[in-house]
DNA sequence: GATCAAAATGAAGCATATTCATTATACCGC
DNA sequence: GCGGTATAATGAATATGCTTCATTTTGATC
Protein backbone atom coordinates (compact mmCIF):
# COMPACT_ATOMS: atom_id res chain seq x y z
CA UNK A 1 0.00 0.00 0.00
CA UNK A 2 1.28 3.86 -1.29
CA UNK A 3 2.18 6.12 1.63
CA UNK A 4 4.28 8.36 0.04
CA UNK A 5 2.23 8.68 -3.13
CA UNK A 6 -0.92 10.65 -1.58
CA UNK A 7 1.17 12.93 -0.43
CA UNK A 8 3.05 13.63 -3.79
CA UNK A 9 -0.38 13.09 -5.22
CA UNK A 10 -1.79 16.03 -3.50
CA UNK A 11 1.36 18.24 -3.98
CA UNK A 12 1.13 17.56 -7.82
CA UNK A 13 -2.68 18.70 -7.30
CA UNK A 14 -1.19 21.67 -5.25
CA UNK A 15 1.45 22.71 -7.79
CA UNK A 16 -0.78 22.25 -10.80
CA UNK A 17 -3.73 24.44 -8.86
CA UNK A 18 -1.22 27.14 -7.98
CA UNK A 19 -0.07 27.51 -11.48
CA UNK A 20 -3.35 27.62 -12.75
CA UNK A 21 -4.70 30.34 -10.30
CA UNK A 22 -1.30 32.21 -11.72
CA UNK A 23 -1.95 31.62 -15.77
CA UNK A 24 -5.61 31.48 -15.37
CA UNK A 25 -5.34 35.42 -13.62
CA UNK A 26 -2.97 36.28 -15.73
CA UNK A 27 -4.07 35.97 -19.07
CA UNK A 28 -7.86 34.90 -18.53
CA UNK A 29 -9.41 31.87 -19.37
CA UNK A 30 -9.18 31.73 -22.94
CA UNK A 31 -5.73 32.52 -23.29
CA UNK A 32 -4.55 30.59 -20.99
CA UNK A 33 -3.27 27.22 -22.31
CA UNK A 34 -2.74 24.14 -20.79
CA UNK A 35 0.68 23.67 -21.77
CA UNK A 36 1.53 26.87 -20.51
CA UNK A 37 0.17 26.02 -16.79
CA UNK A 38 2.09 22.27 -17.08
CA UNK A 39 5.10 23.89 -17.54
CA UNK A 40 4.73 26.36 -14.76
CA UNK A 41 3.70 23.52 -12.73
CA UNK A 42 6.88 21.72 -13.72
CA UNK A 43 4.64 18.81 -15.11
CA UNK A 44 3.62 17.52 -18.38
CA UNK A 45 0.64 18.32 -20.19
CA UNK A 46 -1.00 14.82 -19.88
CA UNK A 47 -0.29 14.66 -15.73
CA UNK A 48 -2.92 17.55 -15.60
CA UNK A 49 -5.44 15.24 -17.37
CA UNK A 50 -4.98 12.75 -14.57
CA UNK A 51 -6.02 15.41 -11.56
CA UNK A 52 -8.83 17.13 -13.28
CA UNK A 53 -11.07 16.09 -15.59
CA UNK A 54 -10.35 18.96 -18.44
CA UNK A 55 -9.39 22.70 -18.66
CA UNK A 56 -12.67 23.63 -17.39
CA UNK A 57 -12.85 21.24 -14.24
CA UNK A 58 -9.10 23.30 -13.61
CA UNK A 59 -10.63 26.74 -13.39
CA UNK A 60 -13.61 25.39 -11.78
CA UNK A 61 -11.15 23.96 -8.64
CA UNK A 62 -9.33 26.78 -8.65
CA UNK A 63 -12.09 28.90 -8.04
CA UNK A 64 -13.32 26.21 -5.61
CA UNK A 65 -10.21 26.87 -3.35
CA UNK A 66 -10.24 30.69 -3.74
CA UNK A 67 -14.30 30.99 -2.44
CA UNK A 68 -13.82 28.51 0.04
CA UNK A 69 -11.59 30.96 1.99
CA UNK A 70 -13.49 33.86 1.29
CA UNK A 71 -16.65 32.21 2.40
CA UNK A 72 -15.20 31.78 5.78
CA UNK A 73 -14.34 35.12 5.92
CA UNK A 74 -17.53 36.62 5.39
CA UNK A 75 -19.16 34.11 7.93
CA UNK A 76 -16.46 35.14 10.35
CA UNK A 77 -17.52 38.77 9.55
CA UNK A 78 -21.04 38.01 10.23
CA UNK A 79 -20.08 37.80 13.70
CA UNK A 80 -19.67 40.67 14.81
CA UNK A 81 -21.42 44.38 14.82
CA UNK A 82 -24.38 45.63 16.66
CA UNK A 83 -27.30 47.29 14.79
CA UNK A 84 -28.46 45.98 11.32
CA UNK A 85 -27.14 49.56 10.28
CA UNK A 86 -23.80 48.89 11.28
CA UNK A 87 -23.53 45.14 10.17
CA UNK A 88 -24.86 45.65 7.18
CA UNK A 89 -22.29 47.93 6.68
CA UNK A 90 -19.73 45.71 7.18
CA UNK A 91 -20.83 42.80 4.64
CA UNK A 92 -20.64 45.01 2.29
CA UNK A 93 -17.54 46.53 3.12
CA UNK A 94 -16.13 42.98 3.25
CA UNK A 95 -17.69 42.44 -0.12
CA UNK A 96 -16.15 45.31 -1.95
CA UNK A 97 -12.85 44.63 -0.24
CA UNK A 98 -12.71 41.12 -1.95
CA UNK A 99 -13.30 42.53 -5.14
CA UNK A 100 -9.94 44.78 -4.60
CA UNK A 101 -8.10 42.03 -2.83
CA UNK A 102 -8.27 39.24 -5.18
CA UNK A 103 -9.54 41.31 -8.08
CA UNK A 104 -8.44 38.30 -10.47
CA UNK A 105 -10.12 35.50 -9.36
CA UNK A 106 -13.11 37.57 -8.80
CA UNK A 107 -12.96 38.80 -12.83
CA UNK A 108 -12.83 35.04 -13.37
CA UNK A 109 -15.34 33.97 -11.15
CA UNK A 110 -17.81 36.91 -12.80
CA UNK A 111 -16.68 36.43 -16.45
CA UNK A 112 -16.35 32.83 -16.76
CA UNK A 113 -17.92 30.70 -14.10
CA UNK A 114 -20.97 32.65 -12.77
CA UNK A 115 -22.11 33.13 -16.38
CA UNK A 116 -21.73 29.45 -17.89
CA UNK A 117 -24.49 27.11 -18.24
CA UNK A 118 -22.83 24.17 -16.22
CA UNK A 119 -22.78 26.94 -13.04
CA UNK A 120 -26.26 25.61 -11.86
CA UNK A 121 -25.33 22.95 -9.15
CA UNK A 122 -21.74 23.33 -9.07
CA UNK A 123 -20.46 22.99 -6.01
CA UNK A 124 -18.70 26.38 -6.49
CA UNK A 125 -22.70 27.71 -6.42
CA UNK A 126 -23.29 25.90 -3.41
CA UNK A 127 -20.01 27.98 -1.88
CA UNK A 128 -21.97 31.45 -3.32
CA UNK A 129 -25.26 30.26 -1.45
CA UNK A 130 -23.12 29.91 1.64
CA UNK A 131 -21.93 33.37 0.97
CA UNK A 132 -25.03 35.12 -0.04
CA UNK A 133 -27.20 33.43 2.49
CA UNK A 134 -24.75 35.46 5.21
CA UNK A 135 -26.80 38.69 4.02
CA UNK A 136 -30.53 36.90 4.24
CA UNK A 137 -29.72 35.93 7.58
CA UNK A 138 -29.08 39.19 8.42
CA UNK A 139 -31.96 41.04 6.83
CA UNK A 140 -34.09 38.65 9.05
CA UNK A 141 -32.82 39.16 11.76
CA UNK A 142 -33.16 42.49 11.43
CA UNK A 143 -36.83 41.99 11.02
CA UNK A 144 -37.31 40.52 14.07
CA UNK A 145 -36.11 43.22 15.74
CA UNK A 146 -38.31 45.45 14.09
CA UNK A 147 -35.16 47.64 12.32
CA UNK A 148 -36.11 47.03 9.13
CA UNK A 149 -39.65 46.95 7.71
CA UNK A 150 -41.61 43.65 8.27
CA UNK A 151 -42.45 43.94 4.58
CA UNK A 152 -39.30 43.68 2.90
CA UNK A 153 -38.63 40.50 1.39
CA UNK A 154 -34.93 39.46 2.45
CA UNK A 155 -33.85 37.48 -0.80
CA UNK A 156 -35.02 40.32 -3.19
CA UNK A 157 -32.83 42.64 -0.64
CA UNK A 158 -30.34 40.63 -0.78
CA UNK A 159 -30.45 40.05 -5.03
CA UNK A 160 -30.75 44.10 -4.91
CA UNK A 161 -27.54 44.49 -2.60
CA UNK A 162 -25.58 42.05 -4.10
CA UNK A 163 -26.54 42.60 -7.83
CA UNK A 164 -25.63 46.62 -7.11
CA UNK A 165 -22.31 45.97 -6.13
CA UNK A 166 -21.34 43.23 -8.37
CA UNK A 167 -22.40 45.98 -10.92
CA UNK A 168 -20.91 48.79 -9.45
CA UNK A 169 -17.68 46.85 -9.17
CA UNK A 170 -17.25 45.72 -12.21
CA UNK A 171 -15.41 48.04 -14.41
CA UNK A 172 -12.93 48.04 -11.76
CA UNK A 173 -12.46 44.30 -11.71
CA UNK A 174 -12.14 44.35 -15.02
CA UNK A 175 -9.71 46.92 -15.51
CA UNK A 176 -10.94 50.02 -15.91
CA UNK A 177 -11.48 52.90 -13.32
CA UNK A 178 -11.14 53.32 -9.59
CA UNK A 179 -13.52 51.59 -6.66
CA UNK A 180 -13.24 53.34 -3.16
CA UNK A 181 -14.23 50.52 -1.10
CA UNK A 182 -15.62 52.70 2.10
CA UNK A 183 -17.33 55.69 0.35
CA UNK A 184 -19.39 53.19 -2.14
CA UNK A 185 -20.11 50.84 0.86
CA UNK A 186 -21.84 53.92 3.00
CA UNK A 187 -23.23 55.17 -0.20
CA UNK A 188 -24.81 51.63 -1.15
CA UNK A 189 -26.12 51.17 2.45
CA UNK A 190 -27.35 54.39 2.92
CA UNK A 191 -29.23 54.11 -0.18
CA UNK A 192 -30.67 50.70 0.36
CA UNK A 193 -31.83 51.69 4.21
CA UNK A 194 -33.79 55.10 3.35
CA UNK A 195 -34.14 54.73 -0.49
CA UNK A 196 -34.31 57.75 -2.74
CA UNK A 197 -37.95 59.03 -2.95
CA UNK A 198 -39.00 62.16 -0.58
CA UNK A 199 -41.79 61.57 1.95
CA UNK A 200 -44.81 63.95 0.27
CA UNK A 201 -47.50 62.46 -1.52
CA UNK A 202 -49.53 59.62 -0.52
CA UNK A 203 -47.80 56.71 1.59
CA UNK A 204 -47.91 56.96 5.56
CA UNK B 1 -19.16 51.08 -61.34
CA UNK B 2 -20.84 48.23 -59.74
CA UNK B 3 -25.08 48.82 -58.81
CA UNK B 4 -26.19 45.50 -57.55
CA UNK B 5 -23.12 44.24 -55.83
CA UNK B 6 -24.01 46.42 -52.74
CA UNK B 7 -27.59 45.12 -52.43
CA UNK B 8 -26.02 41.40 -52.89
CA UNK B 9 -23.32 42.25 -50.30
CA UNK B 10 -26.00 43.03 -47.84
CA UNK B 11 -27.89 40.46 -48.70
CA UNK B 12 -25.57 38.41 -48.04
CA UNK B 13 -24.23 40.00 -44.63
CA UNK B 14 -28.11 39.95 -43.56
CA UNK B 15 -28.38 36.24 -44.29
CA UNK B 16 -24.91 35.83 -41.99
CA UNK B 17 -25.92 37.89 -39.34
CA UNK B 18 -29.68 36.22 -39.07
CA UNK B 19 -28.23 32.59 -39.28
CA UNK B 20 -25.38 33.58 -36.49
CA UNK B 21 -28.39 35.28 -34.56
CA UNK B 22 -29.99 31.57 -34.69
CA UNK B 23 -26.81 29.67 -34.26
CA UNK B 24 -25.35 31.60 -31.18
CA UNK B 25 -28.92 31.84 -29.61
CA UNK B 26 -29.38 28.19 -29.80
CA UNK B 27 -26.30 26.83 -28.83
CA UNK B 28 -23.96 29.82 -27.00
CA UNK B 29 -20.91 31.16 -28.45
CA UNK B 30 -18.37 28.19 -28.31
CA UNK B 31 -20.48 25.51 -29.07
CA UNK B 32 -21.57 27.58 -32.07
CA UNK B 33 -19.24 26.64 -34.97
CA UNK B 34 -18.63 28.95 -38.16
CA UNK B 35 -19.28 25.91 -40.24
CA UNK B 36 -22.88 25.41 -38.84
CA UNK B 37 -23.67 29.51 -39.44
CA UNK B 38 -22.20 29.66 -43.35
CA UNK B 39 -24.15 26.10 -43.96
CA UNK B 40 -27.32 27.56 -42.41
CA UNK B 41 -26.76 30.93 -44.41
CA UNK B 42 -25.98 29.01 -47.57
CA UNK B 43 -22.56 30.89 -47.48
CA UNK B 44 -19.28 29.49 -47.54
CA UNK B 45 -16.80 29.51 -44.41
CA UNK B 46 -14.22 31.89 -45.97
CA UNK B 47 -16.87 33.92 -47.00
CA UNK B 48 -17.84 35.08 -43.80
CA UNK B 49 -14.54 36.66 -43.50
CA UNK B 50 -14.71 38.81 -46.49
CA UNK B 51 -18.04 40.74 -44.20
CA UNK B 52 -16.31 40.08 -40.85
CA UNK B 53 -13.08 39.67 -39.06
CA UNK B 54 -13.44 36.99 -37.02
CA UNK B 55 -16.04 34.87 -35.30
CA UNK B 56 -16.12 36.80 -32.56
CA UNK B 57 -16.58 40.04 -34.40
CA UNK B 58 -20.26 37.97 -35.92
CA UNK B 59 -20.96 38.05 -32.21
CA UNK B 60 -20.75 41.79 -31.70
CA UNK B 61 -22.86 42.70 -34.94
CA UNK B 62 -25.27 40.13 -34.21
CA UNK B 63 -25.98 41.99 -30.71
CA UNK B 64 -25.79 45.12 -31.85
CA UNK B 65 -27.88 44.53 -34.36
CA UNK B 66 -30.68 43.81 -31.37
CA UNK B 67 -28.95 46.67 -29.09
CA UNK B 68 -30.25 48.77 -31.70
CA UNK B 69 -33.70 47.78 -32.03
CA UNK B 70 -33.63 47.48 -27.85
CA UNK B 71 -32.48 51.24 -27.06
CA UNK B 72 -34.76 52.48 -29.63
CA UNK B 73 -37.85 51.07 -27.96
CA UNK B 74 -36.49 52.58 -24.46
CA UNK B 75 -35.99 55.50 -25.55
CA UNK B 76 -39.65 56.07 -27.04
CA UNK B 77 -40.92 54.48 -24.06
CA UNK B 78 -39.22 56.67 -21.58
CA UNK B 79 -41.21 60.32 -23.26
CA UNK B 80 -44.32 58.77 -21.57
CA UNK B 81 -45.72 59.35 -17.92
CA UNK B 82 -46.09 61.43 -15.69
CA UNK B 83 -45.08 61.14 -12.20
CA UNK B 84 -41.33 60.11 -11.13
CA UNK B 85 -43.37 56.92 -9.74
CA UNK B 86 -44.94 55.98 -12.93
CA UNK B 87 -41.98 56.52 -15.28
CA UNK B 88 -39.16 54.74 -12.90
CA UNK B 89 -41.88 51.53 -12.99
CA UNK B 90 -42.06 51.55 -16.50
CA UNK B 91 -38.57 51.80 -17.29
CA UNK B 92 -37.95 49.11 -14.99
CA UNK B 93 -41.25 46.87 -16.55
CA UNK B 94 -39.42 47.69 -19.97
CA UNK B 95 -35.96 46.90 -19.01
CA UNK B 96 -37.29 43.34 -17.19
CA UNK B 97 -39.66 42.09 -19.88
CA UNK B 98 -36.55 42.83 -22.58
CA UNK B 99 -35.19 39.50 -21.00
CA UNK B 100 -38.50 37.84 -21.54
CA UNK B 101 -38.86 38.76 -25.09
CA UNK B 102 -35.31 38.07 -25.96
CA UNK B 103 -33.82 35.63 -23.52
CA UNK B 104 -31.37 34.11 -26.05
CA UNK B 105 -29.73 37.25 -27.01
CA UNK B 106 -29.89 38.56 -23.72
CA UNK B 107 -28.11 35.85 -22.47
CA UNK B 108 -25.51 36.19 -25.15
CA UNK B 109 -24.99 40.14 -24.53
CA UNK B 110 -24.43 39.21 -20.16
CA UNK B 111 -22.38 36.10 -20.95
CA UNK B 112 -20.04 36.81 -23.61
CA UNK B 113 -19.98 40.30 -24.43
CA UNK B 114 -20.42 42.16 -21.38
CA UNK B 115 -17.64 40.60 -19.47
CA UNK B 116 -14.81 40.05 -22.61
CA UNK B 117 -12.04 42.70 -21.81
CA UNK B 118 -12.98 43.91 -25.19
CA UNK B 119 -16.43 45.29 -24.06
CA UNK B 120 -14.70 48.86 -23.09
CA UNK B 121 -14.63 51.40 -25.83
CA UNK B 122 -16.80 49.06 -28.11
CA UNK B 123 -19.66 50.33 -30.26
CA UNK B 124 -22.27 48.23 -27.93
CA UNK B 125 -20.78 49.74 -24.69
CA UNK B 126 -22.00 53.00 -26.62
CA UNK B 127 -25.40 51.24 -27.47
CA UNK B 128 -25.34 50.47 -23.50
CA UNK B 129 -24.37 53.99 -22.62
CA UNK B 130 -27.42 55.56 -24.26
CA UNK B 131 -30.01 52.70 -22.92
CA UNK B 132 -28.95 53.46 -18.88
CA UNK B 133 -28.37 57.61 -19.59
CA UNK B 134 -32.30 57.04 -19.86
CA UNK B 135 -32.56 56.58 -16.21
CA UNK B 136 -30.05 58.94 -15.05
CA UNK B 137 -31.95 61.32 -16.62
CA UNK B 138 -35.02 60.74 -15.08
CA UNK B 139 -33.54 60.07 -11.65
CA UNK B 140 -31.93 63.70 -12.52
CA UNK B 141 -35.61 65.17 -13.72
CA UNK B 142 -37.18 63.44 -10.13
CA UNK B 143 -34.99 65.45 -8.34
CA UNK B 144 -34.84 68.77 -10.11
CA UNK B 145 -38.80 68.09 -10.05
CA UNK B 146 -39.03 67.67 -5.80
CA UNK B 147 -39.80 63.85 -6.48
CA UNK B 148 -36.41 62.63 -5.86
CA UNK B 149 -33.92 63.37 -2.51
CA UNK B 150 -31.38 66.21 -3.61
CA UNK B 151 -28.53 63.93 -2.47
CA UNK B 152 -29.43 61.15 -4.26
CA UNK B 153 -26.61 60.43 -7.16
CA UNK B 154 -28.21 59.73 -10.21
CA UNK B 155 -25.24 56.99 -11.50
CA UNK B 156 -25.56 55.43 -8.26
CA UNK B 157 -29.17 54.86 -8.19
CA UNK B 158 -28.88 54.19 -11.89
CA UNK B 159 -26.23 51.35 -10.93
CA UNK B 160 -27.73 50.02 -8.02
CA UNK B 161 -31.14 49.50 -10.40
CA UNK B 162 -29.57 48.04 -13.20
CA UNK B 163 -27.15 45.41 -11.07
CA UNK B 164 -30.15 44.58 -9.10
CA UNK B 165 -32.51 43.65 -12.01
CA UNK B 166 -29.81 42.24 -14.22
CA UNK B 167 -28.84 39.71 -11.06
CA UNK B 168 -32.24 38.89 -10.81
CA UNK B 169 -33.31 38.16 -14.28
CA UNK B 170 -30.01 36.10 -14.50
CA UNK B 171 -31.22 32.84 -13.26
CA UNK B 172 -34.17 33.05 -15.40
CA UNK B 173 -31.97 34.65 -18.40
CA UNK B 174 -29.87 31.54 -18.03
CA UNK B 175 -32.38 29.19 -18.19
CA UNK B 176 -33.74 28.22 -14.92
CA UNK B 177 -36.48 29.77 -12.68
CA UNK B 178 -39.61 32.04 -13.66
CA UNK B 179 -39.87 35.71 -14.02
CA UNK B 180 -42.99 37.59 -13.24
CA UNK B 181 -42.09 40.67 -14.95
CA UNK B 182 -45.07 43.12 -12.94
CA UNK B 183 -44.29 41.69 -9.85
CA UNK B 184 -40.17 42.25 -9.82
CA UNK B 185 -40.80 45.86 -11.39
CA UNK B 186 -43.23 46.45 -8.43
CA UNK B 187 -41.31 45.10 -5.77
CA UNK B 188 -38.03 46.64 -7.12
CA UNK B 189 -39.57 49.97 -7.52
CA UNK B 190 -40.99 49.99 -4.24
CA UNK B 191 -37.76 49.15 -2.72
CA UNK B 192 -35.38 51.66 -4.59
CA UNK B 193 -37.88 54.47 -3.86
CA UNK B 194 -39.04 53.95 -0.10
CA UNK B 195 -35.79 51.88 1.10
CA UNK B 196 -35.72 48.96 3.92
CA UNK B 197 -35.45 50.45 7.32
CA UNK B 198 -38.25 51.68 9.55
CA UNK B 199 -37.33 55.27 10.39
CA UNK B 200 -37.10 55.32 14.57
CA UNK B 201 -33.63 56.33 15.65
CA UNK B 202 -31.61 59.31 14.10
CA UNK B 203 -32.67 60.61 10.68
CA UNK B 204 -34.82 63.73 10.39
C1' DG C 1 17.10 -6.94 -6.24
C1' DA C 2 12.58 -8.27 -8.49
C1' DT C 3 7.80 -7.22 -9.08
C1' DC C 4 4.04 -4.55 -10.23
C1' DA C 5 0.62 -1.04 -9.67
C1' DA C 6 0.31 3.64 -10.13
C1' DA C 7 2.30 8.05 -11.78
C1' DA C 8 4.08 10.46 -15.49
C1' DT C 9 5.24 11.44 -20.19
C1' DG C 10 4.73 13.61 -24.78
C1' DA C 11 3.66 12.71 -29.31
C1' DA C 12 -0.48 11.79 -32.04
C1' DG C 13 -5.48 12.72 -32.61
C1' DC C 14 -9.02 15.80 -33.20
C1' DA C 15 -11.94 19.77 -33.62
C1' DT C 16 -12.32 24.41 -35.41
C1' DA C 17 -11.20 29.04 -36.39
C1' DT C 18 -8.77 31.32 -39.95
C1' DT C 19 -6.17 32.03 -44.36
C1' DC C 20 -5.41 32.20 -49.20
C1' DA C 21 -4.71 30.55 -53.84
C1' DT C 22 -8.02 29.69 -57.06
C1' DT C 23 -12.47 30.00 -59.45
C1' DA C 24 -16.98 32.08 -60.57
C1' DT C 25 -19.73 36.09 -61.18
C1' DA C 26 -21.52 40.38 -62.77
C1' DC C 27 -20.89 44.80 -64.47
C1' DC C 28 -18.58 47.78 -67.99
C1' DG C 29 -17.14 49.80 -72.53
C1' DC C 30 -17.11 48.42 -77.13
C1' DG D 1 -23.70 40.39 -77.48
C1' DC D 2 -18.57 40.07 -76.03
C1' DG D 3 -14.41 39.97 -73.81
C1' DG D 4 -12.00 42.38 -69.72
C1' DT D 5 -11.63 43.16 -65.12
C1' DA D 6 -12.70 43.89 -60.38
C1' DT D 7 -14.84 41.76 -56.89
C1' DA D 8 -17.44 37.91 -54.67
C1' DA D 9 -17.12 33.36 -53.40
C1' DT D 10 -15.09 28.96 -52.59
C1' DG D 11 -13.07 25.21 -49.86
C1' DA D 12 -8.88 22.86 -49.09
C1' DA D 13 -4.86 23.75 -46.35
C1' DT D 14 -2.98 25.78 -42.11
C1' DA D 15 -2.62 26.78 -37.23
C1' DT D 16 -3.68 26.36 -32.63
C1' DG D 17 -4.60 24.07 -28.53
C1' DC D 18 -7.35 20.72 -25.86
C1' DT D 19 -7.42 15.85 -25.05
C1' DT D 20 -6.11 10.92 -25.40
C1' DC D 21 -3.33 6.96 -24.89
C1' DA D 22 0.43 3.74 -25.70
C1' DT D 23 4.59 3.68 -23.48
C1' DT D 24 8.04 4.62 -19.91
C1' DT D 25 9.41 5.72 -15.25
C1' DT D 26 8.91 5.59 -10.40
C1' DG D 27 8.73 3.79 -5.86
C1' DA D 28 6.74 0.80 -2.28
C1' DT D 29 6.79 -3.97 -0.94
C1' DC D 30 8.57 -8.66 -0.39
Amino acid sequence: MPVISAERMQGRIDAIIEAATAVFGAKGYEAASIAEIARRAEVSDGLIYRYFSNKRDLLYRVLEAFYERVVAALEKEAANGTTFDSRLLAIVRRHLGNFVADRELCRLFLSEVRVASDYKGSTIQNLNRRYVSVLTALIEAGIAAGEVKPDASPKLVRNVIFGAIEHIAWPYVNGDGKLDVEETAIAVTNLICGGICLPNQNKA
